[in-house]
DNA sequence: ATATAAAAACAGACAAGTCTGTACGAAAAT
DNA sequence: ATTTTCGTACAGACTTGTCTGTTTTTATAT
């Protein structure tokens, strides 16, 4: 009764939240334990190490973003809709959490040096986005050729990523709207 | 004699590989003086603290960066010549240090609760970029507004911040490449 | 339902090493 | 002669991870 133990989940729960906060370097193990209620020895039952929690929380987050942003989507046509419900998304993040930037990029940024499989997840995740744009833009009225469609889909990328950097260093959605405004104009 | 010291200066050149290279808090004190061949009493002679390092480096880390871009500039026509340097400039740099993305905003992501001295030195230094892109997108052929002059700064702001991160995940040029020729398009 | 066996979570001491920053007197440079 | 740099020992607090033994929870058998 390892899997659906719930100290996993406590762990995973404080985590999410420090592991944004303070990075993933100013926490430690020991505040861990402490604010998630769960013994050391338990703690280490689950995970063989701290470079594992971190594995854990990022395939839990990027799942989380996913099924979160989909459901956000929900309602809302294919096309130019969706694309800027990634706008909205991010925005609703941005504002919840106090405009520290986006949960992975801060994860690489922070360790340059990063586990490979670490890595592996991040980057499967930015896909999934790029994915999704491509798919997206190809459903827009304007026929578009297969060229166009890439360029787009990395210039929404770029607006996304870009938009997303500057908000955390102003502290404000002014940058996010600003991008959606731009990414609703080059969608037309 | 303290201001024309070596000591200062042999710090600053190892914390610039070592803070880009490992990040700020991977790199302790220990190894500062070790690879500046520097004592430790001699070090804090010059600064009182780790956290005073920082500060010094992101002053001359923005300094620098402004120099090398103006030298970058040299023998380019302002207008759109100027503004791609921006992304030439990048890539540049990008290259010779291994994708690990942008020295500022590394150290933003890096440490969420920033000194606000030094947040304050890394504004400074974007906004100076910001300037820089909408005086030099006023001096192009096609006229503008003024509130058209603000949105074109934002995208490219956008585009060079979203490319860097991009360039940094995928460990290559090739999204800095592409910014480069999106904002060709988007300066015409 | 109740007794028993097995699994999981517990609290906390401890090891071994890291970290930043201070203090000392000696050596070197100006 | 005065300032700077040096090497190094040290304090004190922190780090991750291990280990021990106890208590609680859960599953099974009667």
């Amino acid at each position: 009764m390892k899997a659906n133990s719930k100290v996993r989940a406590r762990v995973m729960d404080t985590v999410t939240r420090l592991f944004y906060e303070q990075g993933f370097q100013a926490t430690g193990i020991n505040q861990i334990i402490e604010e998630s209620e769960v013994a050391k020895a338990s703690l280490y039952e689950h995970f063989p190490s701290k470079e594992a929690i971190l594995q854990a929380y990022l395939e839990d987050a990027t799942a989380q973003w996913r099924s979160e942003f989909e459901e956000f989507c929900k309602g809302k046509a294919a096309g130019d809709k969706t694309i800027l419900a990634l706008f909205d998304y991010r925005k609703f993040l941005a504002v919840k959490r106090g405009f520290k930037g986006c949960t992975f990029i801060r994860v690489v940024y922070e360790m340059p040096n990063l586990d490979k499989a670490a890595l592996e997840v991040i980057l499967r995740h930015k896909e999934y986005i790029r994915k999704m744009l491509k798919e997206n833009i190809a459903l827009l009225p304007s026929r578009r050729s297969p060229k166009e469609v890439e360029e787009l889909a990395e210039m929404i990328v770029s607006l996304y990523e870009g938009c997303g950097v500057q908000s955390s260093l102003e502290r404000s959605a002014r940058s996010i709207d600003s991008a959606r405004k731009i990414a609703q104009k080059l969608l037309e």
